[in-house]
DNA sequence: CCCTTTAAGCTTTTT
DNA sequence: GCTTAAAGGG
């Protein structure tokens, strides 16, 4: 392999990054790179794991380990480098998530934890359910009862968060329960195997390394580099964990996030991770200050909420493709939902007829309680042709490995699509444990590809929801449930598989039902032609042309009085994730019962602000029109 | 059946 | 913390 000189190293692809994010691939240091939406936080990190692999800088068999939130962000960043820089360099970028890493060292070490927290080789993870709740269970037979005055729905959480309250090991003298819960999840004593939740599991990953100094050495030998994405969002579980591995040592952190997106506090995000990295770590800062997300004018209305997260007003740079004057934004009032779900579809019915956007260009957006917020509106939607629906139902479901596989499996079957057939191939060859350079690869492939012709003939013969089940299952044969429980450990307990393929069959014939095809009901179970709906929460990380932001008002923002910084956290994501366009509504009257009227007081310096950005135009659908602008 | 009290959902991910 | 649904008493 050609190894590039770090002076004449470039950015692959011909992307041009700013001088900042330049400083920061090529930075030889402990880095703290705060990036705001849209600088390209993705694209930094990807460009300097090439720089350090093609550069040697992370020299063989030296690696890179870049550690996420979620399995997706993991697999785009991991997808990205390989893209950038080729399949033998990728080998040495290993990109997984917290919790895949925490898993990982107990998986393969766990004997390296002393007896007394140990836990079995073979273990499941908790069930946190509000019927079973492992961790709980295993409190009452540790004797715990519960303090007076909490509330019976409280217990859940508090002892799932008592239990990891303290780093292993709890002190000798502990006669609280906690002590006695460890170790009866550890050894399964009364549950039918060890169970432990991921949080426990990072715990003990930690007290492994703790009690293990030449493993601690040999990780930081193994990887030079280490990358840390959405920094904000770190707990302190796992802050502690990345400390224990890499406090001290040679290798060179990269920590990237944006404090103004910290919207999972309440989930256990450390409030105070960049300083505490900048002392434990002796980090240099950096600030990106482009944002290629956002057109001009809508920039001028994220900047007017710098100063509520206590940042400088920096001068955010725009992408040089727009104008000065692009980008809108409407705030609509209404006298109740239903003139909102009008309106709201005749807008989008517009933006889909004049060519301007696809139905998933457009992504409607709520605080929270999706169905509570948007049920009249997607039946408004239907009545007029519009698919609309609740997108997070579906992402869970179609983010699943097995689910994956079965769409992948039947798009090769109605298509050509390489990037499927690679997909399907690959995962067949590790089902089958066939290696890359064994001799029996063609066999394995001539099989998919005759499974493949014998599915063309049944997707062709589908004449109710039972034939589609049928399909699935034979798929579900072809690869083996006992394989795919073997390779996606997810699906070992219970009938999880058998659930999935159910409603993989149901949501397919629904589609299949409206569409006529095979291929457009896959592409429309995908959502290719649906206008998504979904929480702020859901929406981080993504990007529209055109955001509509249902019900901005004091209600949506729950518990505001005491979650006041994270749910102006919370809007400001909302808002940044459009390219082009930004509608607010406000509906005087929503079908909540008795609390129906809404208001805007607890909320108002949103209003404000949005005013005062000079660029949000107040758009009057009510008939005893206020102003409120 | 009505009124009061109590419980629980709401913003989430991870093998 | 606010809203809604379920449970329980009379």
């Amino acid at each position: 392999m050609k190894i590039i000189d770090k002076n004449i190293w470039e950015p692959a692809d011909g992307l041009t990054l700013e001088p900042a994010a330049l400083q920061v691939v090529k930075s030889e240091n402990n880095a703290l790179v705060i990036a705001g939406p849209g600088a390209g936080k993705t694209e930094l990190l990807a460009q300097r794991a090439c720089f350090l692999l093609e550069t040697s800088t992370c020299n063989a068999p030296r690696k890179i380990l870049a550690i996420s939130f979620k399995r997706d962000a993991a697999k785009n960043l991991a997808e990205r480098v390989e893209k950038r820089c080729g399949t033998e360099l990728s080998k040495r970028f290993q990109s997984m998530t917290y919790d895949a890493f925490a898993k990982s060292l107990v998986d393969r070490f766990y004997l390296g934890i002393p007896k007394e927290y140990r836990p079995n080789s073979v273990y499941d993870i908790a069930v946190a359910d509000r019927t079973q709740n492992d961790i709980r269970t295993a409190y009452e037979h540790a004797g715990f009862v519960p303090p007076v005055g909490m509330r019976p729905r409280d217990i859940n959480d508090f002892l799932e968060k008592e239990i990891v309250r303290y780093a292993l090991p709890l002190p000798q003298e502990s006669d609280y329960p906690t002590k006695a819960a460890w170790g009866l999840l550890l050894k399964g004593d009364v549950t039918d195997t060890a169970r432990l939740s991921f949080t426990m599991i990072t715990r003990l990953a930690t007290y492994l390394l703790q009690c293990n100094q030449q493993l601690i050495k040999s990780l930081q030998m193994t990887y030079s580099h280490v990358f840390l994405d959405e920094f904000q969002d770190t707990t302190r579980i796992q802050y502690e964990l990345v400390k224990t591995c890499f406090y001290n040592s040679n290798s060179v952190l990269t920590a990237v996030g944006d404090g103004k997106q910290r919207i999972m506090v309440w989930a256990g995000a450390m409030r105070d991770v960049f300083p505490t990295f900048t002392s434990d770590f002796g980090s240099t800062a950096y600030q990106l200050v482009m944002n290629h997300r956002s057109a001009p004018r809508l920039i001028e209305i994220q900047k007017m909420f710098f100063s509520r997260f206590n940042e400088q007003p920096i001068s955010i740079q725009t992408n040089p493709k727009w104008q000065a004057t692009d980008g809108q934004a409407y705030l609509h009032m209404f006298d109740d939902h239903v003139q909102e779900a009008k309106t709201i579809v005749n807008l989008v019915q517009g933006y889909i007829n004049d060519g301007s956007h696809k139905p998933n260009d457009i992504c409607i957006l709520v605080k929270q309680r999706v169905d509570a917020y948007s049920s009249e509106l997607i039946t408004e939607f239907n009545l007029c042709g519009i698919q609309a629906r609740n997108e997070g139902v579906y992402q869970d479901f179609l983010k699943e490995d097995y689910i994956s596989l079965c769409i992948n499996t039947l798009i090769i079957a109605v298509r050509r699509d390489a990037s499927s057939w690679t997909y399907c191939r690959n995962i067949l060859l590790d089902l089958k444990s066939v290696d890359e350079s064994s001799s029996e690869i063609h066999a394995s492939q001539r099989e998919l590809s005759d499974f493949i012709t014998e599915l063309k003939s049944d997707l062709r013969a589908i004449d109710n929801e039972n034939d589609l089940k049928m399909i699935i299952k034979k798929i579900t044969d072809f690869y083996s449930t006992d394989a795919l429980k073997a390779y996606f450990p997810q699906y070992l307990r219970s009938s999880y598989i058998e659930r999935l393929s159910s409603q993989l069959a149901n949501y397919l014939w629904e589609e299949y039902d409206k569409s006529g095809t095979v291929g457009a009901a896959i592409n429309n179970l995908l959502g290719k032609n649906t206008v998504p709906i979904m929480t702020i929460h859901k929406s981080k990380g993504l990007e529209f042309k055109t955001i509509i932001f249902l019900g901005l008002e004091d209600a949506a923002f729950f518990r505001f009085n005491d979650q006041r910084e994270e749910d102006t956290a919370a809007f400001f994501v909302a808002l940044s994730r459009a390219k082009n366009t930004l509608h607010f509504t406000f509906s005087k009257v929503r079908p909540f019962g008795q609390f129906s009227n809404q208001h805007r007081r607890v909320i108002a310096d949103f209003y404000q602000a949005l005013h005062d950005s000079g660029v949000v135009e107040p758009v009057y659908h009510a008939t005893s029109a206020e102003v409120i602008m």
